[in-house]
DNA sequence: AATAAATCAGACTTTTAACTCTGATTAAAA
DNA sequence: TTTTAATCAGAGTTAAAAGTCTGATTTATT
């Protein structure tokens, strides 16, 4: 897990961004998507599901089958997507741990938690996949080619 | 754990506040500590014991026994706290999870995170204990009250 | 010297996130 | 209509974080 995101989260974005690239219409296996992702088809999948239940994305059974986009990338913002997988009250609490931390009875570092908290708000309320998609096409080529 | 910080990073920095706040000199037990900041006796003399090993405080052994601050306050800063417990690389890594991220490989939100990541170190990195100590009274006053 | 009160060390358990497996269902194509 | 290739649902496993327990050691006090 990184400092902010789950591996879930990480994972979740990474498959819509490569929804995202796909052609439109087009059904992407499961498999596919671990595949270029390089991330266990498995927990993929269960992710897929989590996004398909939230209506990111939407699947296709049966041969042919997969998973597309079930909206415009222009409306995903990663916010969504966080709040989706990790919950809505991901952003609420105290960085330093004390019970009944707010504006009235704050902590010692409390409003300079809260900046930092919108600014990273901020970042992932303002960056859609539309606008994130084709600047990770050399992520995608980096992880096919085994750069990395 | 919150967004940013470890449960064992946030009852780390809470018993080290507590300990500036203690006269000069006097050992305080670990129970003593999870009592005033009621979290489990148990748990915290395991975090106390780790940062009796990396310097930040010191314990006294037997009757009469505990811990006190092995610095002065005003030299260790949040951002070595959390460095001790969680790992220097705490603040490595992408984002968006993809593997090899950098400046001369940056994922589509690098620049902005990496933004965000030095404000986040730049707070950690210039409060240290004593700035913070007398703000946390109130708390620890409250949790003692039942306040909360 | 015995007792009481503390840390110390390390094993253990629980909980949560991360990941895996299996069998059922669905639907296209042969 | 049978086969094949996909998702779906949910249980199971593993790993890491969080929390607990126990017994040994240390040291001040009686």
């Amino acid at each position: 897990m990184s400092l902010l995101l789950s591996k879930k989260s990480e994972y979740a974005i990474q498959s819509l961004l490569y929804l995202t690239l796909t052609k439109k219409g087009l059904a992407v296996t499961a498999a596919d998507i671990a595949d270029h992702l390089q991330i266990p088809k498995e927990f993929v999948s269960k992710i897929l599901q989590e996004l398909t239940n939230s209506g990111f994305i939407e699947s296709r059974k049966g041969k042919g089958g997969g998973f597309l986009l079930g909206k415009n990338p222009k409306e995903i913002y990663l916010i969504d997507v966080v709040k989706a997988i990790q919950g809505n009250d991901v952003f609420e609490g105290c960085v330093l741990g004390f019970p009944g931390c707010s504006d009235e009875y704050p902590c010692a570092v409390h409003s300079s938690w809260i900046k930092l908290l919108n600014d990273t708000k901020k970042m992932l309320g303002s960056r859609n996949l539309h606008q994130l998609a084709h600047k990770t096409v050399v992520k995608f080529d980096a992880i096919r080619n085994k750069l990395i």
